[in-house]
Order: structure tokens, then sequence, then C-alpha cells
RNA sequence: GGCGGGGUAGCCAAGUGGUAAGGUCGCGGUCUGCAAAACCGCUAUUCGCGGGUUCGAUUCCCGCCCCCGCCUCCA
């Protein structure tokens, strides 16, 4: 297995902390919760969903954590909009995030660490302390506490920036006066007005953590001083996760991470999706085009990690139709599977799936989703075309439907088979049938019309007509 | 200016030093009362542009163009 690591920018054979333990610590940059996630955020959320499904499929037991933002200059100046206490403001998104996580299938990680819980802000604390005692970081005259980058010989390694090039984007405010270098950022900002009741006591001045701290303190304490892999999206690579390398080995002296992983940015109208920007669309935005929310899974899914990816609604329909391909052959497959499962005796636990290379060993190649996916549909041809031939009897197709299962614990798109027909739908598929045993052809095509707008699809079969729902 | 990512058919998108997976759309066919689904066939002599290496390059090297991102708190 390879992924292509951001701190060397090259494609490494990955080999875990602890190769005999199978284990894997994985460290995901989650959400600031000022507002509702937009489905850029997700995409890299997706990402990072696809990377541990894929080791637990290989055999990893993965230990990830996702850690949220609930404290930093966005999250204050909204509560102050909103008249509301910080806690307050941030519950509703924190709750809109899992939401629409539940939504795209994303499994949870094991812990979801809050920065503003007053056991990580004791720890980053500590951390800054040590800090400052190694002389990697100074309190400058307004109170606050930076870090010092001149110090820490390695900072620009990840991003691979030259530090006297840095050229300001006018952006940011800097503090310059303060500050020893225009490149220290904030480990401890001191409080002032605009942070109402938003403060912690700490040894420099009341106040609250840097953003970058927060991800070094949670980071160690729930996985310890090194860990496997550490994802975000590819804008987090200066500064945050530069500063997050910074810090943490500052203070523990070892290799923070092994393997850094990031995401490409999700476009639209070819360009950053971004709140900003105001070009960003919500999931429930997604939902309220009916679309559902493994369409968006998928068309979040489809494209490799690394490349950015253009959301069209155009994008959404294809996904849709994909969806819809997959979901024919399932149906196809259980059919022949159940018929001669009532004559057989039950496959017997030696019986092995069938082998079907290529899905995993693409996933292997640094998560070259599409690659897999060109060998489902590929499977998915080659079996529709031996069961149009009546050659694919029960065990195959059994054995078919067992290799999905293996692939569909990564890809979590099956169609969750709530189908319940209306009374009203199979009402008119009833009529249909009456009248085309009469041969009306014109009622037939009437009620296939009116099925149609109750969002139904009539299939006529020798074995009868089907009803299949459109889309979802 | 520095550092990255990308540029492959109408659209989305894999890929390899030997002559281009897959999805979607469109067209034609099989099936069907007609459809739908499925299958079959067609749809890039060509992989941003120009050089070079090579028997041979989309794939390696050099130069250039275009798009997107990061350059101090954006996944």
């Amino acid at each position: 297995m390879r992924f292509f690591n951001t701190y060397s920018r090259k494609l490494e054979e990955f080999e875990p902390l602890d190769p005999a333990a199978r284990s894997i610590k994985i460290y995901t940059c989650g959400p600031t919760v000022y507002s509702r996630a937009h489905i850029g955020n997700f995409r890299a959320y997706i990402f990072e969903d696809l990377l541990q499904r894929h080791l637990e499929l290989r055999g990893y037991k993965v230990h990830r954590v996702m850690n949220i933002t609930d404290v930093d200059d966005k999250t204050i100046r909204g509560a102050r909009e909103a008249r509301v206490p910080l806690a307050k403001f941030t519950r509703q998104f924190k709750q809109a995030f899992f939401e629409d996580a539940k939504t795209l299938r994303i499994k949870r990680a094991d812990e979801f660490p809050c920065a503003t819980d007053q056991r990580y802000v004791d720890r980053m604390i500590a951390m800054i302390g040590a800090l400052i005692s190694k002389r990697l970081a100074y309190q400058a005259d307004d109170k606050s506490v930076y870090f010092r980058i001149n110090k820490f010989p390695n900072y620009g390694k990840l991003a691979h920036f030259d530090l006297t090039q840095l050229q300001s984007t006018g952006r940011v405010k800097h503090d310059e006066y303060d500050k020893e270098h225009i490149g220290d950022f904030a480990l401890w900002k001191a409080w002032d007005e605009e942070d109402g009741d938003v403060k912690w006591d700490s040894p420099w001045a009341p106040g609250r953590p840097g953003w970058h701290i927060e991800c070094s303190a949670m980071a160690t304490a729930l996985l310890g001083d090194q860990i496997d892999i550490h994802c975000g999206g590819v804008d987090n690579i200066f500064p945050h996760h530069e500063a997050e390398i910074a810090q943490s080995e500052g203070v523990t002296g070892e290799k923070f991470v092994r393997y850094w992983l990031h995401c490409a940015h999700l476009l639209v109208d070819g360009q950053k999706m971004a709140k900003s920007l105001g070009n960003f669309y919500t999931v429930p935005d997604v939902l309220a085009k009916s679309y559902s929310g493994r369409e968006l899974r998928y068309a979040l899914l489809r494209v490799h990690y690394r490349v950015p990816l253009n959301f069209t609604w155009k994008g959404m329909n294809e996904a849709r139709e994909s969806l819809g391909r997959i979901d024919e052959w399932l149906a196809r497959l259980s059919k022949i599977a159940r018929k001669e499962k009532v004559q057989r005796p039950a496959p017997t636990a030696t019986q092995r799936p069938i082998e079907k290379p290529g899905f995993e060993e693409a996933l292997d190649d640094d998560l070259n989703i599409s690659a897999a996916l060109g060998f489902l549909f590929e499977t998915i041809r080659e079996t529709n075309r031996a069961m149009d031939e009546n050659k694919l009897d029960a065990a195959s197709a059994s054995a078919l439907l067992d290799w999905w299962q293996r692939i569909n614990t990564v890809l979590d798109l099956e169609a969750h088979a709530e189908i319940v027909v209306p009374t009203e739908v199979t009402q008119l598929a009833k009529e249909r049938e009456n009248a085309r045993r009469e041969k009306n052809w014109k009622r037939s095509d009437e009620l296939r019309e009116r099925i149609s707008a109750l969002r139904w699809e009539v299939r006529d079969t020798k074995d009868g007509s089907q009803l299949t729902p459109r889309s979802g």
C-alpha cells in the first residue's frame, strides 16, 4: 500500500508505526463550527472516510480522531452577533455537522475532541509553557504568546516554503510590532474586548488558545507523540499543519507525523468552493434538489482525492445514473441467488468469494478510486451479460454478492432497501396489468405516465411487471 | 515572485516506454405492444503546445502556455 506524502512530495510505501499490532493512528482536522459546513468541507471528510475504510478492509485497526474547533475568531464573532453564549452558538453547528456526516455515510471517528474542553485547554497551556522554557516561544508586549519560528529549523519543510520569501497576502492583519518575525504565529491570544466573556486563565494573561495548538494538544493527548497519518485539505498545509509540526515536535522532540495526506479542493465553476466567496452548497441544499446523501457521497467520492473536483448538477446526475446501474445489478444478482437457495443447501463456509482482484489493489495505490470503480463497472457489465444469457448460476451470484459486500464496506453505496411501494402506486400498477391483459395499450401507457409522475418506474418483464423507485 | 496540484473524447475520469480502463451523454441494433432495464455496435489515429532522447512517448528530459490553490488562523 502506498500513499502520496505531502512532506516528501512522493508516493511512499505505507508502513505503520507499529506493524506488529496492525493498528493505525489517524488525526484529521475537523470543522470550525461557526456555520454549517459546505460540501467542499465534506469532500475532505469523505476522502478521510475512504482512507479509514480501506485501511480497515486491509485488516488494520484504525484509531481516528477528528477535532472540532469551537473557539476562534469566527465562532466568537458569530456568537457576538447572535447575542448568545459561545457554547450555545456552536452547538447548533456541531449538531448539523454530525447530521450531514451521517447523511453522507461518513464513518464516525473514535473521538471528536473540542477545543474548549478544559482538559485540552490545560494541555495546550502546558505545551505552550514547555515551548517557552525551550525558548521556542515568547510572550510579546501585547501579552500574547507566539511561536518563534526561527528557532525551529524545520519550519517550512512541509509546505516547502522559504521563510525569507513569505509574502503577505494582506488577508490577515499582522501585529508586526509585537512579533519578532512576521511568520511567528500565536499560541495564546491575550483577551481583548472583542472576545467578550470568552477567556481562560493562563500563566501569561487571560485569553484563549491559538488555532494551531489545539490540534497539537488533542492529537498528542489522544494518539500519543507520534501518529501514523494526518489528513486535511491542501489549504491546511500552510500554516496550520506546518505549525502543528513545529509545536508538537518542539515539545516532544519526536517526529510528529509519518504520512501527511492532503485532499484537493472542491471547485464550483472552476473556483474553490468557499464560504468567503459565497459559492458554496451545503448538504441540505443538495438534498433540497431531490438528490440523496448517497448520490452526493458518490459524486464526491468518485474522483481521486488529489485532483480538484468541479461540482456540477450534471455531475450529480451522472452519480445518480451510475448508482442506478449498481442497484439494478444487485437486484438481479439477489434474485438469482435467492431463487436457487430454495432448492439448494445454504452455501458452506468453504465457499470462497469470487476472485476479483483489481478493486482493492487499485485502492492500495494511493486510493485510486477511479480505477477501483472501473473494475467494479467492468464486473457489472460482464455479469449482466452472463445473466442475459442465463449463464450465471446461484452460487456465482452469491459469490458476487459476497464480493460486493466486501467492497461496499469501503464504498458504502448500497441503497438502503426500505423499498415500500406506496399503495397508490401498487393500485395503479394493478390497473395497468389489467389494461395490458386486455391489450388496451393507450390506457396502459397513461397509467405508466401516472406512476412515473409519482417517481416510480414500471418494467414489463417475462415474470410480469415490476416497480422500481426512480432515484435516491 | 516562491511553492504545489491539474490540463486525456460533449461532459466526468483511469492509465502505460509499444500504439488509449470506466462512468455519463448521444446515435444505431437486440429484447418489448411501445417503453424501461440489460446487452451488442459506433463515438479520442489521439492524450495543452514546441523541441529532445528512443526502433517507438500520452507515458522520460527541456522549454513554454493555460486553469486552480497556498504564501500566517479556509477542508
